[in-house]
RNA sequence: AGGGUUGUCGCCAAGCGGUAAGGCACAGGGUUUUGAUCCCUGCAUCCAAAGGUUCGAAUCCUUUCAGCCCUGCCA
């Protein structure tokens, strides 16, 4: 009684979003009914925005009982391709959802969309226009005057079913004519000025071939698309709220029979990121122009770039959990996905240590014929328990925690100075060995054996701690150094930097390979010193077995 | 003769007439086998601005200001 109390005012703490208002107050004690659908076109790979998306229409049917189509909004042959769609499928599988019997094209809809613009042309909500589009552009008036009807609107119905008949079966050319929908050329709101619904394009679509050379228009056919499928709530982003009136007009004028339920249309803001590109034309500019390695260079904020940087579905889903719903467009900073990130690995994740500046230290009175193997234990929030690393006389540290001439706050290696290696002994700095000219090369220190981790020593205290392998049984692995394609160049165009990505040579502890669950890491503690100068805060992947 | 939409902490974001949730970021302290994690603590007398209604307003009214979207045969 008490624990489903206590739960019940738990869940009560969740606050609601506006969406799933509307959605509770459409369909009261029916929200099982909810039917959502994510309907991306097929004409570029889906970025972290998309996820949000698809986490927004997956999530509200999986939360209500509901359905969630995948629908492919493929009505522009000249963007589309087969490529596309095989990537987002792969994408929203992916993310953990899932589209089967529940897989859609609007290519498939061509028909029937056909069939519906014939009914508006009956009911004479729909004409055949000859005007070429500089002035169908004329003719739309502006924002601040209204636009004049086209001289062909006032066209027959036969005249116009002729016409779009022949419009279909190739009898004009591109741009020649269009049909168009007959609303109002002095609305203010420019989407409601006779818009187009059907334009002639002989671009062979990926799907239906050349079966067909007239395309229906996004406004047209999306409505279309929703109340046939008997979505009941249409999620899109904020900048179709003007197409909403649109929209409501022809699923109320086409005013199909078989419509279970009118689709209602609810609008969302698009999230933006900071660091972060997502602009098709931008990133297809990097891809093409070989900047990067691939939709899927991991600096990329595209699904496949954060996925072969090694975030997982789980790390994604919790960012659009946390960043919410609203109508507010904003800008979220990056690090609220690294935080999702951290969080998320920080349980899962092994904290393996690697070295990718290694500096040689030498442990002078540590016995010389000696393995030892050292207890490492993994973040307690795991079940990943605890390794056995073997240790020796030869390690390398990172050459960056060690300072010949250290500023004040520099807790890590230091002349003299004392250290503890993780997991192993307190390391103090005797000798800094250097080259000709003048390089640390290496470092002799001595160890103390009674201060060994787990050991309970507390004879002294130690500043730093610092990671490190053995030279002996370290294994050299390719590691990616980069950061996020960016600059504060406000401009996308040039938000690209050079030195975002680093190949090297890393020491890597032996046999972590074999784990199969290690595919990044966040390495960022280990290699920095926050406010010193000298620090670098990498992220990293380590690409130990090559695959993601 | 423009229309639409949004304005709550540095960033997201709750709030829906009863006296400003939460997360991120940041700062300070404690624990500590990396300065991570973990644990405390602090962080909007104020909700774009100004008036008004009310015992009482971020929430209602009025006006003003700012951002974003709309004149593709793209979606």
């Amino acid at each position: 009684m008490e624990t489903t109390e206590t739960k019940e005012t738990m869940e009560t703490k969740e606050t609601k979003h506006f969406i799933q208002e509307h959605i509770e107050q459409d369909l009261g004690t029916e929200t099982n009914k909810l039917a959502t659908r994510f309907p991306p076109e097929p004409n570029g790979h889906l970025h972290i925005g998309h996820a949000k998306s698809i986490h927004l229409n997956f999530g509200l049917a999986l939360q209500y009982g509901g359905t969630c189509n995948l629908r492919f909004d493929d009505t522009d042959p000249t963007k589309e391709s087969q490529e596309y769609v095989d990537s987002i499928m792969d994408d929203v599988q992916w993310m953990g959802f899932d589209f089967h019997n529940k897989l859609f094209f609007a290519s498939d809809y061509f028909e029937q969309m056909y069939q519906f613009a014939l009914i508006l042309i009956n009911k004479g909500l729909a004409f055949v226009c000859d005007l070429t589009p500089e002035q169908v552009q004329e003719y739309r008036g502006s924002y601040t005057e209204p636009g004049k009807e086209s001289p062909y609107r006032n066209r027959t119905i036969e005249e116009n079913l002729k016409l779009f008949a022949e419009m279909r079966e190739g009898k004009y050319k591109e741009g020649e004519k269009t049909l168009r929908a007959k609303i109002d050329m002095t609305s203010p709101n420019i989407s409601l000025r006779d818009p187009v619904i059907y334009r002639i394009t002989y671009v062979p679509h990926y799907r239906t071939g050349s079966s067909w050379c007239i395309y229906p228009m996004y406004d047209y056919a999306h409505p279309l698309e929703d109340a046939i499928e008997g979505i009941t709530h249409s999620l899109c982003s904020i900048e179709f709220v003007n197409n909403r009136p649109l929209y409501d007009w022809f699923v109320e004028n086409v005013n199909y029979s078989k419509f279970e339920r009118k689709p209602r249309q609810i609008e969302f803001a698009k999230m933006q990121m900071t660091n972060t590109i997502m602009g098709k034309r931008y990133l297809k500019k990097l891809v093409d122009e070989g900047k990067v390695s691939g939709w899927d260079d991991p600096r990329l904020h595209t699904i496949k770039g954060l996925r072969r940087r090694g975030y997982t579905p789980e790390i994604i889903k919790e960012f659009c959990h946390q960043t919410g719903i609203s109508k507010t467009g904003g800008i979220v900073e990056i690090h609220t996905l690294e935080n999702c990130a951290r969080n998320i690995l920080k349980s899962q994740a092994y904290s393996i240590m690697a070295v990718i500046n290694p500096l040689k230290v030498t442990i002078t009175n540590y016995p010389t014929d000696q393995t030892e193997y050292v207890t490492l234990e993994n973040n307690a929030e795991t079940d990943l328990g605890s390794r056995q690393v073997p240790f020796g006389r030869e390690i390398y540290i990172e050459a960056e925690d060690f300072m010949e001439d250290p500023p004040k706050k520099f807790f890590r290696l230091t002349p003299g100075g004392e250290v503890r290696l993780k997991g192993a002994y307190f390391i103090k700095c005797q000798e800094v060995i250097k080259d000709s000219q003048g390089n640390i090369t290496g470092l002799n220190c001595t160890y103390d054996v009674q201060t060994k981790s787990g050991t309970g020593f507390t004879g002294r205290k130690v500043k730093g701690t610092i990671h490190w392998v053995a030279v002996e049984t370290a294994v050299k692995a390719t590691v990616q150094l980069f950061d996020y394609i960016t600059t504060e160049d406000s401009t996308e165009d040039n938000r690209f930097n050079e030195n975002s990505m680093e190949q090297k040579t890393a020491y890597i502890e032996p046999e972590i390979e074999q784990s199969a669950a290690l595919q990044f890491q966040f390495l960022r503690h280990g290699y920095f010193a926050k406010d010193n100068v000298l620090a670098k805060t990498y992220n990293c992947i380590v690409n130990l077995k090559s695959t993601y």
